[in-house]
This record gives C-alpha cells, structure tokens and sequence, in this order.
DNA sequence: CAATAGTTTCAATGACGATTGAAAGATTCC
DNA sequence: GGAATCTTTCAATCGTCATTGAAACTATTG
C-alpha cells in the first residue's frame, strides 16, 4: 500500500466520524471501526482492526460485537481460516434504515410509552375539574406526542420509496410548494 | 399545589426526557431543565429549578445558558422583580426546527466539509491510474454525501410545509404508494 | 485428546465531561 | 456611592462510561 492520498483522506474521515458518533452518544471508538470497515472493500479481522485503530482487543471485541448488534456490520468468514471476519453494511441509505430504526425502538419508544402513560395519569384527573395547569401540560404531552408518530409515518414512508423515490419525490414537492 | 398525579406525571416525564437526552449526547440536566421549563406555563427562575431538580445553581447557571444558546428557551422579564425567568419554546415543531437546525450545523456540517475534502484528496490520484480501491472509497464518500444533502433537502421541505402540511401531505404520499 | 488459534469476558483503570460551591462580577435600588 | 440582590465563572471534585489486558472460554486441528 502506497497510495498515501487514500490512506490520508481515510484516515481524516475516520476521525470525523468518530467525532460525529461522540457528539450523538455513540462510543468514538464504534464509530471510528465503523467508518474503517464502511471504506474498506474487504472483511478485516480483529487483528486489522487492533493495529489500524490502535486499540486493545477487548475494546475491539466489544465494539465488534455491538455493530453486529445494530445490523450495521457482518461476520463473514474467509475459506481456509480461523479467523472471523467483519464486512460492513456499504449501502448508505441500508444504514440510515438501520440506524433509525433501532434508535427509534431504544431511544424513542420509551419516551413515547411514557407520554402514554403521563397523558392517562393526567386525565384521570379529569373526573373532577381539569386546571388549567394540567390542562396545558396535558395539551403539551399530547403535542408531542402527535409529532412522533408524524415523524414515525414519515420515516416509513421514506423507506418505502427508498432513496431512488426520495430525491425526485422531494424535488417534485418543492416545485409544487414553489409553484403555491 | 396539591395536584399529585400531575406532579406525578411531570416528574416522570422530566426523567424519561433526561434519559432520552443523555442518550442522544446531552447532558441529563440540561434536558430536564428543558423537559421542566416545557410542561410549565409561568417562567421559573434559577432557585426553581435548583429546588424542582435538587441541582446546584452553577450547574442551573451553565445548562440554563446552553439552552439559550440553543434557542430552546427564552429569558423573560417579571415587571417588579429584579430575577430573570426563563420561559421554553412550547411549540413542538419549532422545538424540532430547532434542535435539528443546530445539530446539522454543528455536528453534520463538519462531516461534510471533511467528506468534501477527502473526496479531493482522492480524486487528485485520478490523474494517476485510479486504483480499485481508491475508487470504491471515493463511491462511498460520494454516496454518504449525496445521502446527506438529500436529508437536508428534506428537512427544509418539511420545514416550510409545517407542521399542518406536513401530516396531510404524508397521507396523501402513502396513499400513492398504495395504489402504486 | 492435547495442542493451538481465536474470541469473549470482566475487574481494574483511565479519561472525560458534568457538577459543585465559593468567589468574583453585574445590576438595581435607595 | 454603596448596599443588596442576583448571575456567572472556574478550579476542584465527582460520576460515568469506555478501554485495557489477562484469564477463561470455545472451537478447530492433527
């Protein structure tokens, strides 16, 4: 390998990733092996991944193991050796499926079964007179609410049409919206 | 105050919000402040929060401030006392408008830039035979762009439909993809 | 079945960001 | 101006979560 340019520019937007990844509550070190096996063709084993990251192998195996949980990586095995080996999920809006998805399931979900809950709690109240505190904070639960199942519809919808539908469906929209 | 379930559910919203928060990279009291100043009508002052959420007034001080920052809620002004009150943006879409504006711009932009960068570190090997590899890294950077201006697309689109447009709109989308 | 190769686990450690509280800094009032 | 009230700052501390590395475990090989 001499093609130091390719080498920089991967190295560079590794970094940036695993910045990224900090900056949404995703261990820097998962990004950072995500972003090497999403660049790279060919599956790497761990020993790859410990001398490329600099990292130990209990941090490799953790971090591994959790990608394969999210969906976002595979175990691949290569004929004639021991070792696994770990491919990464390549197509960008696969990912964002995936991602979102099991954002949507951990980190959401719990939120909306609590409003859920709030909103009953809140209205049980309501058998005598409502005040205008509970009243407004009921209203604001609700409100919220209502936008995550919006936002729960929308991202249906967007994987339905896929990436190919998405771009000319939104260009199509913001012609009719400059057109109104 | 003798309201218990609406305390109740309050203080059970606050803290499935600060979860929420702490696993989406931000700090659990400044997203329980949010959470607090949300479901409250009146402005609250800093002692407030510091005895709504058992937290020191620096702690109050520093998270109150980043809130600003973010847009997510106001000061305001009692006539005949000398405190500051704080007062959140109710409104759940422009919550959202928000929030999304300022992550994109502080945490996707950069990713982008970088992509950008990379993708010219690349490319000035392509005056040189452009190795295999070089070639599926550069599709991938191109691709994760190409992802990540569709979505800013999107997210202005969704912006200027709001929040009225955007629930009918998705209806009549899904109801395309039916017939379709 | 023992030897070898590879993977996972987990207690200890380390790094980092959040919080505290007291001191310094503003602002308003008389 | 200076006393009173409120806010911000920041060095020290605390808590949390990721990482380490060695030991335990599992799976292949001859």
């Amino acid at each position: 390998m001499h093609n130091s340019r390719l080498e920089a520019a991967t190295a560079l937007f590794i970094r940036r990733w695993g910045e990224m990844g900090a900056s949404w509550g995703i261990s820097r070190t998962m990004a950072e092996i995500h972003a090497l096996l999403f660049l790279t063709t060919e599956p790497l084993c761990t020993d790859d991944i410990m001398e490329r990251l600099q990292v130990s192998r209990g941090s490799a195996s953790t971090n591994l193991r959790q990608l394969v949980n999210w969906g976002l990586i595979y175990r691949v095995h290569q004929r004639g050796d021991r070792k696994e080996y770990f491919e990464a999920e390549h197509d960008v809006w696969q990912m964002f499926e995936i991602i979102t998805r099991e954002r949507s399931r951990r980190e959401v979900q719990p939120i909306v079964e609590t409003i859920e809950k709030c909103l009953e709690m809140i209205s049980q109240d309501g058998d005598a007179e409502t005040t205008p505190r509970a009243e407004a904070a009921r209203r604001r639960m609700a409100a919220m609410h209502d936008f995550f199942s919006t936002m729960n519809r929308l991202f249906n919808l967007m994987v339905k049409v896929g990436p190919r539908g998405l771009s000319p469906m939104t260009r199509a929209i913001e012609k009719l919206q400059r057109l109104a």
